[in-house]
DNA sequence: AAAATGTATCATAAGTGTATCATATTTAAG
DNA sequence: CTTAAATATGATACACTTATGATACATTTT
């Protein structure tokens, strides 16, 4: 899941962001800059959404800080604050957003953000199995599975395409490049494999003279 | 966390001071200029206060010491005093404040100075170990780990890059430059030697056939 | 000369694929 | 409609390959 900062001391404004981004976001509230450093020290957020105007530490001198963690900013200013919005794009921050703004302008800030820095699809779920793409990590109820990198990457595969019956050949040729395999039972051992580790016996169909379909329930 | 210096003979003000900053930095108090010097040369300042009045090495030959050093100075005379002011100011002092000053001031101006440095949050934290990023200086368990350009260029992008599965490439192209590597295993070499030096053979993990990842708890 | 960096070598570990046999599914003959 | 042959897939073991760690040493830089 995506983590969202939202830094706002106004409840009223902070309330109404969460609500809207609770779909789609988890998200977190601080309500001042110091209360915002505590957060971004204790967990990783893949996007902070910074009003500029608040106690304590202002907006900018976090954005000093952020700096140095890579995280995305998007921050909020007044209306007609030329000035601060200069100076907040100097500083790092990738997008703003001046007050008053609407929701879908907000979430349509937030998606292009977050495609820029790759973090959208970054995770993929299924029940308890989570991928984390650039960590290169599977956990399954919580706990890291060690996979090889072929079996990651075949594991990737499936989740990209779930339902759908991937050939023999088209597995091969996505995973391992090459695009003849010969009479080699490669792929069918890797299942099998990925079958054993993360028990997706029932999930990972084979499609008999065809190759194997990753079924999942109520997403056709 | 941010080192300021105080240099200061007159205790009750010294006091006052340091009570003001504790708050948001760590601060330490020299009582004259031969103190501070040891001081100075014992650790690393992000920042020093300093009066000029102090007994044994004035605050004027400090400051000629301190020009080598590029550490900021903000010093403290006495009001009227307009010739020191320009003195100060010529030594390289990044700011003045008069006496009687009073306590937000004197924090405005500290933020000041650390923002035109680039002082605030240069720092980078993982459990005990530290880097100061523009002092390029690494500490674990508060003492100073000596590591050379390169270790400490990887350390930086492996901070910078937590829970982040980092490709060989991408490691040699970020701190080599060059951007292909060939059959070489210098990555691996650092690699190795940074795990030695910093005690971090869990948490910078091998990922296999791919390179390396600085794995952090409870971040995912 | 000393420090930093990179290459070479060997040892070990991890990943991958082949071979083999067992079981399941399809096909087609009776 | 049965059933045997043909074929496909599952399971297991193991051999082979490749990647990484460790160490020593050569080269380059300071």
């Amino acid at each position: 899941m995506i983590n969202v900062l939202i830094v706002e001391d106004e409840p009223s404004i902070a309330n109404l962001i969460q609500m809207s981004l609770n779909e789609n976001y988890l998200t977190k509230i601080a309500n001042d800059g110091e209360e915002a450093l505590k957060e971004i020290k204790q967990a990783t957020f893949d996007l902070i959404l910074l009003d500029i105007m608040i106690p304590k530490i202002n907006g900018f001198e976090l954005m000093e800080y952020l700096k140095d963690e890579m995280i995305p900013v998007i921050f909020i200013t007044a209306m007609s604050d030329t000035q601060n919005i200069v100076k907040g794009l100097k500083l790092g921050a990738d997008d703003y957003l001046t007050k008053p703004f609407n929701i879908s302008e907000l979430l349509a800030r937030i998606e292009s953000v977050l495609r820029r820095y790759n973090k959208i699809n970054n995770v993929l779920t299924y029940k308890d199995i989570v991928i984390y793409k650039d960590s290169h990590i599977v956990k399954k109820n919580n706990k890291t599975i060690s996979l090889t990198k072929k079996e990651y990457d075949l594991l990737l595969l499936l989740f990209q395409n779930k339902n759908v019956a991937l050939y023999r050949d088209t597995i091969y040729e996505r995973i391992w490049g090459d695009n003849f395999m010969g009479e080699t039972r490669t792929v069918d051992l890797h299942i099998q494999r990925l079958r054993k580790k993360l028990n997706l016996e029932k999930e990972i169909q084979t499609v008999y003279k065809i190759g194997y379909r990753f079924e999942v329930e109520n997403e056709i």
